[in-house]
DNA sequence: GCCACCGGTGGC
DNA sequence: GCCACCGGTGGC
């Protein structure tokens, strides 16, 4: 039998194919239909058929089935289960708790207040302080961050942000893309320095050990040397390549935002 | 029984 | 009219 190609689709987690396969024969011939296979091989061939399967491990609110990428500001063809989400909550049903995203759709570095809205006049606006590091939080609910991706406004998927090696995972995913989201994360919900998991037993078993203030991450401090090598990459990505390429302004963009992020996390620190 | 493949159609 | 989705089945 031919082999078809799978190709790598970088929307999805590691592991997941793609493969576009030609109708040969009958009314349909030269169209053609579009797979997904999971890293363990199962076969998928829609789009509501993958999202069951994935559930709130991969958001495919802007995933186009067809191309394989997330195309944000399309608000796609969910047209169909968007109408029905806002028709059975107008009806006074509760959300859809399997498909309601883990986390809140804005980002801000500031803290946000958040409006109560009721039937009642003279709502007043309470600011969310204690509350939110009050509330009970599932173990290891970075996991819920990973796939999320950040792009451009060619609507293309930004590849992962390099990371100072300084910097560790800990617990069940360890990879950079969870790293970066659990430590931004932290830097929002908290006023309290970032230390990252003190305790070593954290990293023999975090199910037990974990100090649930502190990102999923290894004991670290920022020092100014780590910062002064990630403004390098900086200069360097900006010298990489003439203007009309949007890559080097991209990445450079990137390194930035981790050079923000460690100066944040410093500056934080030595004034708490 | 499985599954690659094309048909049929609901929703736009 | 198009096409995403999934039903159905022929060939193995």
């Amino acid at each position: 039998m031919m082999e078809r190609k799978k190709a790598d689709c970088p929307a999805l987690p590691p592991g997941w194919k793609k493969e576009e396969v030609i109708r040969k024969s009958g009314l349909s011939a030269g169209k053609s239909d579009v797979y997904y296979y999971s890293p363990t091989g199962k076969k998928f061939r829609s789009k509501p058929q993958l999202a069951r399967y994935l559930g709130n491990a991969v958001d495919l609110a802007c995933f186009d089935f067809r191309t394989g990428k997330m195309m944000p500001g399309k608000l796609q063809k969910n047209k169909q289960r968007l109408r029905h989400e806002t028709l059975s909550l107008a009806k006074g049903g509760k959300p859809d708790l399997n498909t309601a995203l883990p986390i809140r759709q804005t980002a801000s570095i500031f803290k946000q207040p958040v409006t109560k809205v009721t039937s009642h006049p003279g709502n007043k606006v309470k600011a969310d302080l204690q509350r939110a590091v009050e509330q009970p939080r599932q173990l290891f609910w970075e996991k819920r961050l990973k796939g999320l991706r950040s792009s451009d406004v060619t609507e293309q998927v930004l590849r992962t942000m390099e990371l100072p090696k300084g910097l560790q995972g800990v617990g069940p995913d360890p990879s950079d893309d969870t790293l970066l989201s659990a430590i931004a994360s932290a830097l929002h919900m908290s006023s309290a320095p970032i230390t990252g998991q003190t305790s070593v037993a954290a990293d023999k078993n975090p199910a037990l050990w974990l100090n649930m203030s502190q990102p999923l991450c290894k004991t670290f401090t920022v020092t100014d040397e780590q910062i002064r090598e990630q403004e390098m990459k900086v200069l360097q990505a900006r010298r990489n390549g003439p203007q009309t390429d949007r890559a080097p302004l991209f990445r450079s963009l990137r390194v930035i935002t981790i050079v923000i992020l460690m100066q944040t996390i410093n500056q934080k620190n030595t004034t708490c």
